[in-house]
DNA sequence: CATATACGGTACTATCGAGTTCCGGATATC
DNA sequence: GATATCCGGAACTCGATAGTACCGTATATG
């Protein structure tokens, strides 16, 4: 056996590197993937967004795809926390309450950070899963909770097919944003809910006609 | 004034331009996106495709962009003939009979063509145009159909939102094939129908448990 | 203060692809 | 059969970009 831990070669001399700089130049690469989808976006663009030269770019990562696969596993969800999540006693109002002006900012640009990567990820599993656990896993398991606090209510009958169900917002913002450009509004979210989402889970009337 | 109308300078000597390849490049065009993307798609794979020299193409598009446009544009619906239309006298029958294979096959490709855009399509109306008018447009007409039989045939109510019904099953679908990365199966297009669409609609019992 | 490394920035190399040009051969008109 | 234009194909130009090398400067250790 050959000495295996000591590969991490830590230079003990010289200036430190900076760990503040990767979370910016991660930042901007997303900016940067958002504005230009994957191809659209050139290395230079991403170190001029974190006004940092190219080759601290490359000291860090070793490729452009590298980069952008770790800016977005780092992505961070940012709205997951059990506790700050809204619990209004029905599935509508929670559904309704999860709709704000922050959030919906935040989901179109996750969206159009998938977009940016769409053609990539059928030949690349790694960026693929990433981009799932990221983008769309977080905002399916904050409807998978609010479904499940409603079964346990018994507002909703225990055999739906959560899992379904928990898809079905996300996929009509993604179709509305992604293939017929439309805006997503309130108006747009709401409807969703009450014409769409609380019919296939059975809730009988929605509240407001 | 100046003589606008002879503009079009058509030779009338030589040898004439084989109207047919031009079917064989767009067919070729929309293959190469489907399997590259519009950025992974260079225009030697085209004409290598089409069996066709580079000249050609330049012969008779004027860009890569203007061939991509036009091979979109010119993808033709097939499946909208109101007499080969299923018309089972249910909604749930008439949404199943369009079930088959071949449009599952159709609807995945024209969906890969739409990925291999979809980050070109906001700062490209016209693409965008065009795309909706060949892809999303065609399917979302069909549906059209079945819910306005089923209005009239008092099956379900008239005042239900029918553009936002039949973009349902489209919006399940590209976001299960895209961001999922799963594939179209019966199963899947069968259970959007009884445990979505059909509530939505206000249908009340699936047909089938 | 000497050494070693990181930093932002610039210049360079190598590759790749859009678009052009030219070729020999095929096919049309006159 | 002369001429003009098409064809597939190959060679070329030119711009853009991933990745590398190096600069002067800043900051850490010893």
């Amino acid at each position: 056996m050959t000495q295996i831990d000591l590969v991490e070669d830590r230079p003990k001399l010289g200036r430190k590197r900076d760990p503040s700089r990767d979370q910016d130049i991660l930042d901007a690469a997303l900016d940067v993937l958002v504005e230009s989808g994957y191809d659209g976006m050139t290395v230079d663009m991403v170190a001029a967004r974190a006004k940092a030269g190219k080759a601290t770019l490359y000291r860090r990562w070793p490729s452009k795809s590298a980069l952008v696969l770790d800016a977005v596993a780092c992505l961070k969800a940012g709205e997951l926390d059990p506790d700050t999540l809204p619990d209004t006693g029905t599935l509508r109002g929670d559904l309704v309450a999860m709709i704000r002006p922050p959030a919906i900012r935040d989901g179109e640009r996750k969206l159009r950070i998938m977009s940016g990567m769409v053609s990539l990820l059928a030949d690349n599993p790694e960026l693929a899963d990433a981009a799932h656990a990221a983008l769309v896993e977080p905002r399916a398991a904050v409807n998978r909770i609010f479904f499940e606090r409603a079964i346990a209510r018994g507002e909703v009958a225990p055999d739906i097919d959560v899992e379904k169900l928990i898809l079905i917002g996300p996929a009509l913002v993604s179709y509305n944003v992604l293939m017929l450009q439309r805006p997503v509004t309130r108006e747009f979210l709401i409807s969703n809910i009450d014409k769409v989402i609380l019919p296939a889970a059975g809730v009988r009337p929605p509240p407001t006609a």
